[in-house]
DNA sequence: AAATTTGTTAACCAAATGGTTAAACCATAT
DNA sequence: ATATGGTTTAACCATTTGGTTAACAAATTT
């Protein structure tokens, strides 16, 4: 890996950290991997980022705050719910397919580390469910949807959406289906989603 | 850690390491915790399990024969499709909230390596989607269910029922509940998520 | 151009970690 | 009681690993 002049020694520890982090994990994560990725010397990992935890909540935070503003397509978004969850469902996907090894990530560190996320709560752009929680009362109220709570629904969205992308080794064993084929289950799946969760919701 | 009569030192070290394990993964799991955690020397797990790596499968060769035999009331039951979504919902749910780290833990592991899954799937119980497939085929074609592929049916099921175990943290902090709401969401999904599933592909 | 700051490296270090060894312990058979 | 075999322990070892240091190089400032 050579540098290139436009890639600065600081973007490029954090690009190779990004690389090995997410396919190992902060636990199974080698300085000594990160810096040959990166192709530079161990001790300029440090020179940046001080030391593996800073590097690794550099990472992280890197990788939580692009997938946010996914969330907030559904949850802070004008348009109606069919049509959030139209969108979300499409744009999800393909979002996920350009960054396979990121829902994961986040999902496990944060399980692993359970005041993670009291951090994240804190910022001012994490997605929250109050916008969401009042259209769905008030769609339900009017008899557009089915009666479900917010919660359930955003749950349901979300793991019909994430769920295939972190169990992906699991479903392929299990679904009998070659990487070739998973990635034909995905994409149909951008248009699949949303019909199964408007099925489900719609007033007949 | 008091050793009692009736658990052996083998029993006592394969249940410390499923903690451990299960809770740290395999990268994160230090012997020496096992071993305290066991109430033993460390010497005594290799003596058991020669090294890491066998102890390591010993556990999740454990948690996956629980895993297994709950999909399979899914895949190979002779239910209809109707009744096999309402008890695996409810089943699983319940199953899970038994053995809380236990799908985090699976799919963890068998995203960080890749041919574990090859060794399971020579296992002969190993579940598969072959006999749901046909009979999902046939309950289309009879006009019993909406038109839905098998491997989709499947993935949305197993979506439904996991994820929301495994990113508790992230769905917590997102819905703004409390571990004593989550679990009553969590209770609540034992029938919502069957309807869920039911309303979406019966036909009108 | 001299001085100072910033970036980079090789060599090094202490702690942690998986694993080993040799001796001791203990139940049971002889 | 003693020899035997499995079980358990304390001490030890080699390697890995995150992190440091001191010297060097390259900009940048003065």
């Amino acid at each position: 890996m050579k540098k290139t002049k436009d890639e600065n020694t600081e973007e490029q520890i954090l690009n190779a950290a990004k690389n090995v982090f997410q396919a190992k994990g902060m636990d199974g994560a080698r300085m000594q991997e990160i810096a040959d990725k990166a192709g530079i010397n161990k001790a300029m990992l440090h020179y940046y980022y001080r030391n593996k935890q800073l590097l690794f909540e550099a990472v992280f935070n890197n990788a939580f705050s692009l997938l946010a503003p996914q969330l907030n397509t559904v949850l802070n978004d004008n348009s109606s719910i069919d049509e959030k969850i139209k969108n979300f469902t499409s744009n999800y996907i393909s979002f996920i397919i350009k960054h396979p090894y990121l829902p994961n990530f986040i999902i496990q560190e944060l399980n692993r580390n359970e005041d993670f996320i009291m951090k994240l709560k804190e910022n001012k752009s994490f997605p929250n469910i109050e916008k969401f929680k009042k259209q769905v009362d008030k769609e339900v109220r009017n008899g557009l949807i089915k009666s479900i709570s917010a919660e359930q629904l955003f749950i349901n969205i979300m793991a019909l959406n994430i769920f295939p992308f972190v169990a992906k080794p699991l479903i392929m064993a299990f679904t009998n289906t070659d990487n070739e084929h998973y990635k034909q289950l995905m994409e149909d799946r951008k248009t699949e989603v949303a019909n199964f969760i408007i099925n489900s919701i719609k007033v007949l």
